[in-house]
DNA sequence: ATGAAAGCGCTAACAA
DNA sequence: TTGTTAGCGCTTTCAT
């Protein structure tokens, strides 16, 4: 027997019918102890492993989730889709993960794969696609960080508070020039909005000038590079930025200190890596690790057809990580 | 119509048998334009998609593949765990991500999730089980810098060569009383033992002393703080380091300038995240998508039963990156 | 406590 | 060119 074996393998083996091994795999219905053990004895014999795709097929259950982000190779994204895979398996949940490097037709490839796959829900941290897109799916989904929509659940840190904190600290470390590079996403991403109105209101409201650059963000160092050194060019009295990610922000951090200006620099996620290779940067901190959590948590209440106490917008508080004097 | 139409359903409509429908979707056999375009307006207005689940079943292949790495919220693995899923989504194939954390007892009941659900393939860089469990998968898999086996292919970057260019990096920059930390997996892994060899090497030729802590590193930066410390401590005239990853290399150099000492630092990866974070850190850069590409070539090609030019061993070259100049 | 039969949604012989 | 039939590996009524 060199072939798989299957079910009826099983059965053959133990003298009983396909019915009885699946009980005693299910552990369902009255089964005597002999019988039990015969079964198990073929099982282990054969060293059979049920086919759960067949089992998905009848049961109309996959038990996969499908994962939408732009990129595991970032580490907010890399972080929080480790945090969601982790706690889904702990709940017998398989992830299929899917980068779609912030291209709305790969974005569109994979819901339709995820769907042809029958996944049992999806948590989407991509932001190519219009909301709208995904409502058709008619499937449980959870948004991060993206736009709110009133059928599908959102999740995000609290970004107005996250660009208030941000311009109070610059105010406290006594920059009065400052701007804030704020990279918005195809489909207006509300992060990148509320971080910026935060920032600015703080700002309005101390009298002060304020700049913000809306830019598109590339993925690639260089030309963020170039984006950075006109805009410090621009701007030779600069003494504060407040920049949409932390990545970004260790880039102007360089540019910061091979041009050797005395540029405050706060940044924005907060992530393990980030902090652990930058500890003197500044940032505003997401729990990614909450979110993580209550994303998974409202996924799987939605799966299980639980739509008590759901609401369709969760704010999670942000904090200021103070950057480590070298 | 609220339920998910199926193709018996879009058979109904059509008027047609579901053979019929089955062909147009797979594009067999000779179909008449009329019934092709009747079948094509029905699977429109039906909004249908085939159930992969039932396809897969049907021809016991998954065109999944199944990823078993540490974490994707290591710069390291979630940058080859992109590059890995961006090549295979382009081939159609799509993955299932698991986290190990380095512990083996997850490691093996995700090895055996992904052989109940039928994965065509699997490409594994965590290594807490021995390699002999996965053989038993009777699968194919490509196993990423780990210990050589007969029956399993691995890739991995020249860690020798590594080791060797890192300590000659260290002559080059004048140190002569170094010492290299090496983070051993649980179980054997090749990758330190060679980097090793090639750093002592490298300095036995030159008649330096040299001197090796081989640890079991943790994922948390607190206790790499404290064992780096007390190794410091222990060395007061120490003026160089060789560490076996970017993120203990990071920790290292925060350490290094909190306490005002010149020691050289050389890391190992070279991702991009740790490359613009800390673009003053020197490190031997390991090939990732190289590997990533080369890891998904050969698993396809064992999937697809060519195993014309498969070695069983495969070792990519490293490079140094000199760190810029503060 | 156990088994026979039907079927999850799809595809591939084999016929016509 | 199209349809009929059987079956992928499993589970679940419904009997007994």
């Amino acid at each position: 027997m060199t072939e798989k074996p299957k079910l009826e393998d099983v059965a053959k083996l133990a003298g009983v019918s396909p019915t009885t091994v699946s009980r005693v795999l299910n552990n369902r219905g009255a089964i005597s102890d002999k019988t039990r053990q015969r079964v198990n004895e073929a099982i282990e014999q054969l060293n059979y492993h049920p086919n759960e795709i067949a089992r998905s097929l009848f049961v109309s259950k996959t038990h996969f989730i499908g994962l939408i982000f732009p990129t595991t190779g970032h580490p907010f994204y890399g972080e929080i889709v480790f945090h969601i895979e982790n706690i889904l398996s702990e709940k017998n949940y398989k992830v299929l993960i899917c980068n779609t490097m912030d291209q709305a037709d790969k974005e569109t490839k994979y819901l339709n794969m995820l769907l042809a796959n029958q996944v049992d829900g999806m948590i989407v941290g991509a932001h190519n696609v219009g909301i709208d897109t995904y409502q058709r799916a008619h499937l449980p989904i959870v948004a991060i960080d993206r736009k709110v929509s009133d059928t599908i659940t959102v999740i995000s840190s609290d970004n107005y508070q996250g660009g208030r904190i941000a311009a109070e600290e610059l105010l406290r470390q006594g920059r009065t020039k400052t701007i804030h590079i704020n990279s918005a996403p195809q489909h207006e991403a509300p992060s990148s909005y509320q971080r910026r109105k935060g920032y600015e209101d703080v700002l309005a409201e101390h009298g002060l000038p304020f700049k913000t650059y809306t830019v598109e963000l590339p993925f690639d160092t260089e030309t963020k590079q170039q984006m950075l050194s006109s805009i410090l060019d621009e701007h030779p009295d600069l003494d504060g930025m407040f920049l949409s990610d932390d990545i970004t922000a260790a880039i102007a951090l360089s540019m910061v200190r091979n041009r050797k200006k005395d540029i405050f620099i706060i940044g924005y996620d907060g992530t393990e890596t980030v902090t652990t290779c930058l500890p003197e940067l500044t940032t505003v901190v997401q729990p990614i690790r909450a979110m993580a959590q209550l994303a998974v948590d409202l996924l799987l209440k939605e799966i299980n057809n639980d739509f008590t106490d759901i609401k369709k917008n969760y704010m999670l508080p942000v904090k200021l990580r103070r950057g480590e004097q070298l």
